[in-house]
DNA sequence: ACCGGCGAAGTTAGCGCTAACACTAGCGCC
DNA sequence: GGCGCTAGTGTTAGCGCTAACTTCGCCGGT
């Protein structure tokens, strides 16, 4: 047993007086620090932070010693005090639009699986779709130093922008590609994936082919741009086909704008739902109302959610490679924050048309 | 036009030469420091640390002057800084088994709003139903100091539970109900939910009553006990009516197990599923194999998620308060955290059975 | 005048950790 | 036998902020 005695209290427990300096461990907190653990080993603090940080500097069986106390007095590194010190948080600032969207959530997924066995922590933000909410939130993480920061698409606030510019954060776009040169991107052409679902269904002989749109989200209205131009190229565009609504996209949604599209408000043999949700809400109205589907309308949506394989029928989607946007996403920023820079600024992960029952 | 002049820069932009103690302005980090600050705006550093965190402690014009000066230059509190000094994070670990589950994203949004608004920032730890993985989340976050833990359920490793006891950080559990009363807890009984589903079958006149589980999910297996139970009490209990398989839940899944239920693995004329998205699953593959329900087989589901009313049938299911769940956990760890000790350790939020076409 | 009290600022001393350098052996080498 | 070299450890000096005092000035009451 070493000795563990401490020196003896301060007369009134409640207030500390300014007396030593040594304090015998263990500060406020009551968790043991750096110093605790170092001195029950018999070695200096800093041997006992690379036992943790730089494993390669210490003699191996030093090193098992001090894990070995540490791991006996319970302690665990303080990470405040170890970015302040060192200047890294390793901490990653991560903003979507939204956490009930799967799109997202998978993209989350490929950012941990990334990020996650470097020792980085995610900070995740939920921006519900506003930059102005986005720039809130990027206040916030600022204050955590992050060392890196994810965000989704291009379309941020000027104050957003000036941050970033501002910052030396390596930072790297999800979802879109961006054309300045000055920003590195992740993502997949929306606009070509509206272009490409277009042309199935001009391909498959439907000549009044409308769009359901929700405002929110800038990507469903660059596959919008692209539907658009699919359907001006083949002279059959009419404004009159395309359905835009304010609310967030919802299974009730897509039933409520298939009842409009029903009930004769859009004059169209097909319908391009802007995402999945919609266009599974449309199905099971479908199902409800009896409208046949593809005879009388065929419907079609975007992003190949798990459900839509299962609909009845199937539904025709554009698969959007989600995961691999996290994942692909991380790794570029995880070379940033290393200190190197990326072949590719932009990196285009593509798109895959799938075909099923419901066109 | 105030004087937007900063110091001139330092003679080599690159190396920061050791001369003066003194420095200019910006740390090795580039950014603004409060010290920086506070000498823009002629005051103490503490003036602006308590223009920013108690505000009423300053002169109103004072503070305003100093926002005036941060923000002009850019400056955003040190965390980590603040952290180390405060011995206070603002940050709380929650931990979750699983994020594509819609039912945690749920629970997460009520805590975040909640906690948010109060200032404090989520470490988001996903187990995927793994106490070990838990386990190895929760120390990570530990670094962190957080200042509370939200755990879900009550399978936890030795270690999780020595950790927690060992610290003084106040823990709620979610989801279940705990009987220690050392533990916070907030949720619904799992076990009565299993209970009220299996009584609505009997009520509506299935005798041979099947359950779907899956292992992964202690929670699941509450709900299987509430449906023994449920059964023993009416005198119909058969083990050989329990399908239970130990893959994660996902629709396909659920279709799977539809299969092997119709194909005469399982006698029954009811089946339970554990939860909502077997039973979507199987009312999939039931209109492909076209399977009357309830006619021919009852489906009941657990959680009541989004699409379970859009299903064709409609499901019969029990709603589960996870968005309540979250906002109160959050609410009795806030209490927690201010030094409050909530009325009720253990708070039941209760569950609604939503009887639908399916049964 | 004097005092107490209060509101509003400043001073001092760390929080727990790590960068950067300093040191000490022990080794091989000409 | 002194040199350089490396591996392994220690010393020093902060990182940027805030708790806990301390100080200052002003007010009113007696």
């Amino acid at each position: 047993m070493t000795n563990r005695r401490p020196d003896p209290p301060a007369p009134s427990p409640s207030a500390a007086s300014p007396g030593k300096p040594r304090k015998p461990r263990s500060s406020r907190t009551g968790r043991a620090t750096m110093a605790d653990v170092a001195e029950r080993a018999g070695v200096s603090a800093i041997t006992v932070s690379r036992a943790f940080k730089r494993p390669e500097l210490v003699a191996p069986d030093l090193r098992t010693r001090i894990l070995e106390v540490a791991q006996g007095m319970g302690y665990v590194p303080n990470q405040a005090a170890s970015a302040l010190a060192s200047a890294r948080s390793m901490t990653v600032a991560v903003l979507i639009p939204s956490m009930t969207n799967t799109v997202f959530v998978e993209t989350l997924a490929g950012i941990h699986d990334v990020l996650h066995p470097r020792g980085y922590q995610l900070l995740i933000g939920v921006s519900h779709y506003s930059p102005v909410e986005e720039e809130r939130l990027l206040r916030a993480y600022l204050q955590f130093q992050p060392d890196g920061i994810l965000l989704t698409g291009n379309d941020h606030t000027d104050a957003t922008q000036t941050y970033l510019a501002a910052l030396r954060s390596p930072t790297v776009h999800m979802m879109e590609l961006l054309d300045d040169p000055d920003c590195y991107s992740v993502g997949c052409s929306q606009f070509e994936g509206g272009h490409l679902m277009t042309r199935h269904l001009l391909e498959r002989g439907y000549r009044r082919i409308g769009f359901a749109a929700v405002q929110l989200d800038p990507r469903t209205l660059a596959r919008l741009d692209g539907y658009r131009q699919a359907l001006r190229e083949a002279g059959l565009y009419d404004p009159r086909r395309v359905l835009q609504v304010p609310e967030p996209s919802s299974l009730s949604l897509g039933a409520a704008m298939l009842d409009r599209i029903v009930d004769g408000e859009v004059d169209c043999d097909a319908m391009f739902f802007c995402n999945d949700d919609l266009a599974q809400g449309a199905l099971f109205q479908c199902q409800r109302r009896g409208v046949r589907v593809p005879e009388q309308l065929a419907i079609a949506g975007f992003n190949d959610l798990a459900a839509s394989a299962w609909t009845t029928p199937a539904l025709t989607t554009v698969a959007t490679p989600r995961y691999e946007i996290g994942h692909e996403s991380a790794a570029m920023l995880l070379a940033l924050m290393e200190g190197h820079s990326p072949a590719n600024r932009r990196l285009d992960l593509g798109l895959r048309f799938v075909g099923r029952d419901s066109t």
